[in-house]
DNA sequence: ACAAGTCTTGAGAACGCTCTCAAAATGTGC
DNA sequence: GCACATTTTGAGAGCGTTCTCAAGACTTGT
């Protein structure tokens, strides 16, 4: 009944390969100057015995923790998952981060932060003194944050924006969201739509004013107005329907809507169906983040895909790559794309 | 312009407090044994400076690791989450995870594990030795697999199965499948049905042998047929197309099927769409699982609530309390609910 | 063949914490 | 007020790694 086999450790393999400790290591870091002869030894011996250097030791001596954080909203993703709305992001995100931390050798941690409460500093801290991680990866709203940003950079540990494109601290990355409403709106206006609306996100993140941006750039490339034709919402399901029932209230012409979310567009298929338009034959309908609830939902909908877990993946891979240098400046964009499925179509014949 | 401020260690608050550093640690660690005003003495300077113990510090020094590692499984996780089917599985069991363990002062790692890999043994070796977790989550089919259990039991590390009700080694945690099915098969037959089909998952996971078991004692206790009224599946859409197809093709006259995963259910929603079979009035349909995915659907799907967070919260706190002993024999059941949205309806009236 | 390199190896300290064990302080019973 | 038990405190080692720096083994040029 053989009980917990001990560790084995870098020290183990020294002695069975019969050089030094600190050999071993060099080996195990891919360091320089070791002779060919040396090194082969020393893997064989590391294969045999099985041995892996633990990640506290590795973070003790001073060097990496090769730990990635994550943050993400804690209100939001609690709401949302807490009322089985969805959390697709984090799944995008950890994923996404996960497959790529773990090909580099990395291992990436969630952690849930709160952006409204002024605990910030103080849960942050606590989560950045425990974990030691080599670097962070911010979500929407968190990435624009400046309590957030600044304490990061304060600590000198590198951090990447995502959903962000002002040029500041950290790496940002972008989904395009400008370039994404423009393409969803001109292919609305292919299909010969000409009162196209937009329910937008809340101006607290630059992503909306973006999005709207390349709304308006598309109608005003085809002299198409936007006048009246632009409600806000907050991304949750509730908003959705306010937006979608004051636009068709004040614009009962109005062909085609694009929602700056899943759910909001979702909630549009609903009043749509209430008020007895049929989708995509009276209205068309594009949402943005393709989660997997617009697959399933009747009919399906045409969607802008974020591609959050390629976008994370980037940053993991910057981060890895830049090491210590947190310097900001660097802009990285990663295009989203359409989905079509079939809550678009072209445009009704006028009355 | 401050640079990277240096951490505060154990030892600047003992400096600040006027005591010796392990004098500290208990206070940190609740030890008893220290008078009431030298603790007060030492929280107000570990407050003051912010001190937060580092994990990897602690691990080092021989106590606990404070990780509690969620094992999935790598092969559908990853199909799921390419197709955008949706991966709430992994949501659930992060979410619920990080909740309870950060109410306890731990960390949740997830880690993604192929289950058909012969490298089961390298991929988890190396990941328990550099992580050294505290304690083991397992899903299925994972929760099943003796390579893994065993080699956790060789370590010595606690482990939790989720979805097995087995006895064996580990803390067994089910949500009561057997249960959960009869609730669903006794629902269905309060509505007039007769005919209840099933569409089970894979043998090869023990919780479809209770779902079974679940869905016949319900029928027989009511004296109804079971005979050609079950299929198997393997959880996913296209299975779940062909299930239905088969069911109905055999037996025209079933009005009410239960289908295992909630992907099979939209796949048997679409089945009958294409037959003109309208839900609920000609055919009732609950799914199982519960994900996001079907409360968006049309109708939105009665689904047996799977309470996955609450069952990982409650594996999470065994793992914590239980420490070292890794000592096997529990079996703890979680509850799962009905949630009635517009899937199911009265039974039609006989042709 | 010798001095001056370059490449390879190893010894020892350090990282921040908890453990063990002994010393100091306090409390108790008579 | 003294011997003893008990509680509280601290000193020092050890955890598994990497870092720094010096020593040893080869080259090379002359």
């Amino acid at each position: 009944m053989a009980r917990v086999r001990k560790t084995v450790t870098i020290r183990d393999v020294a002695e069975d390969a019969g050089v030094s400790l600190q050999t071993v290591s060099r080996v195990v870091n891919g360091g320089p100057n070791v002779r060919p002869q040396v090194r082969d030894k020393v893997r064989a011996s590391i294969e045999r015995l099985g041995y892996v250097p633990s990640l506290a030791a590795q973070r003790m001596s001073g060097s990496r923790s090769y730990i990635i954080l994550a943050l993400n909203d804690r209100e939001r993703t609690l709401a949302d998952w807490r009322e089985r709305r969805g959390t697709d992001w984090v799944d995008q995100m950890l994923l996404g981060g996960i497959l790529t931390c773990s090909r580099h050798g990395y291992r990436m941690m969630v952690e849930l932060v709160d952006t409204h409460s002024d605990h910030v500093e103080r849960e942050l801290g606590a989560a950045l003194s425990a974990l030691q991680p080599d670097g962070v990866i911010l979500t929407p709203p968190h990435s624009e944050n400046r309590l957030i940003t600044e304490l990061l950079a304060a600590r000198g540990i590198p951090f990447a924006r995502i959903g962000s494109d002002a040029e500041g601290p950290g790496i940002a990355l972008t989904m395009g969201d400008e370039g994404a409403a423009h393409l969803a709106t001109t292919r609305l206006a292919e299909l010969g739509h000409t009162r196209i609306a937009m329910i937008a996100g809340p101006a607290s993140y630059s992503l909306s004013g973006w999005r709207i941006a390349g709304w308006k750039r598309a109608l005003a490339e085809r002299g198409l107005p936007s006048e009246g034709l632009l409600e806000v919402g907050d991304f949750g399901y509730e908003s959705g329907t306010r937006a979608a029932r004051a636009l068709l209230d004040r614009n009962p012409d109005v062909t085609a809507i694009i929602a700056s979310s899943d759910q909001m567009a979702l909630a549009a298929l609903e009043v749509a169906r209430d008020r007895s338009l049929a989708v995509p034959r009276d209205l068309s309908l594009i949402s943005f983040d393709n989660t997997p609830i617009v697959r399933f939902s009747q009919p399906p909908l045409t969607a802008i895909d974020q591609p959050i877990a390629k976008t994370v993946s980037r940053a993991v891979e910057q981060l890895i790559a830049r090491g210590q240098a947190a310097e900001g400046g660097a802009v990285i964009e990663v295009a989203a794309g359409l989905v079509e499925r079939s809550s678009t179509a072209l445009a009704p014949a006028r009355a």
